[in-house]
DNA sequence: ATTATCTATAGATCTATAGATAATGC
DNA sequence: ATTATCTATAGATCTATAGATAATGC
């Protein structure tokens, strides 16, 4: 019965075991947040989900808020470095004369191309965060983790809109991540609005127009202010 | 002692009171169901914050769903209702050559002015109607309140832009209510990030900017698409 | 020996219902 | 007489802890 086809448990390392397990959680996790935010989620819900018994929940976190943010710092750290990456390489290409547009392709599409490229797993992730967005346990949260890529996207926007107030550049910024977080959430509205025209997870449509749309929003409020 | 100035308790009718009551609930719950969420929030925490006992909330309501969809009907009706009217009156006047920037503006000013306007009550409405329309409870009720007023938006975005694609004008609009879902949670991050130069709160500044900004993005994927 | 997982359980809290009390209504 | 509000309480569920069992590690 149990010869050819490897048992479910196969042998592993404690240290190999304690990461899968750990794992599972945080995308059980990420997961059930995303769809119901923090406190629609219970621990049973997540060890359900994993398999285990709920508390093996508080062998690995101390509680449900702790491990919320393990799931928040697992992947903030990779989008909010590569797109820092992507910025400060394109300021140094750019040199003196970066353009609203290239900014805003390095800030944006970087940050899409992890879903589109990161499977299931990613896309769940973008759901979380664009919930957490909003929600007052996440604010704290996207303060810390992304404060300096918005504000290097900032100086780079500054640069490139040398006379425009430095409100407005905030403002336009405001504008931009409500549409990105918009689009992480994934609600399907727009699929149902637009009878099936356009799909909420079709990220490569939305990486074609968002840099474009929001940098002439730019210099709109640029050249009128 | 209490001769002079009127008790707590005035004499009402009781078409009154039930009235009253039913107020002072659904902005209790209003309130904190923008902060927390549907799964947030207790029914005791509501009935505290009234000041009533917990059990008064089954008198008046199913449950807390039922509780919660009460507060999003109270005033989405409203809100609907003006912009939709706005919309009407603006392609009424501007016939066959309507502009996207004159359509935004009846659509985005509108209810902008009805939270400036509105004070605390529609404030927090802005809040729980942002948080609602990212969750899964909330999504069919968007659905149910907004699509006829944002499908005429659409097709005067479509008379405006005649030779676009449908899926531009879907997906600019996909942008356009980001944005404005990021405007009404006002989290307070632009305020932070900012170093204080914009607050969430200062709808009066995103109305200044919001349709035009927008409008531009419009243009742009016209063009270029 | 140490670490991963589970069993048992305490204590708190939440939703919901039945039925009592205290107001208003004719 | 009818309606608004409160008391009492059942039953479910949730978080968290203590301590047992079953694996891996030298």
């Amino acid at each position: 019965m149990s010869d050819g086809s490897p048992a479910k448990r196969v042998r592993r390392t404690k240290a190999e075991q304690r990461a899968e397990t750990l794992e599972q959680i945080l995308d059980a996790a990420e997961y059930l947040f995303s769809k119901h935010g923090l406190h629609g989620v219970t621990l049973r819900d997540v060890a359900q989900r994993v398999g285990v018994h709920t508390t093996l929940m508080h062998y690995y976190f101390d509680d449900k808020k702790s491990l919320f943010e393990a799931v928040f710092a697992r992947r903030a750290g990779v989008t909010s470095g590569r797109r820092m990456e992507a910025l400060e390489r394109y300021a140094a290409e750019a040199g003196d004369h970066p353009t609203v547009e290239g900014a805003l392709h390095a800030f944006l599409d970087t940050d899409l191309d992890l879903y589109i490229q990161g499977g299931a797993p990613w896309m769940n992730y973008a759901a979380f965060g664009a919930l957490a967005s909003i929600t007052a346990e996440g604010a704290v949260l996207m303060d810390r983790y992304f404060d300096p890529v918005v504000l290097k996207l900032v100086s780079i926007l500054k640069l490139a809109l040398p006379d425009t107030p430095e409100e407005d550049i905030f403002w336009g910024y405001h504008f931009v991540t409500g549409s990105l977080m918009n689009t992480l959430a994934r609600t399907g509205r727009i699929d149902r609005l637009s009878g099936g025209l356009c799909h909420a997870d079709d990220f490569a449509a939305i990486k074609q127009r968002m840099a474009r749309f929001m940098a002439a929003g730019f210099m709109a409020l640029a050249h009128k202010t």
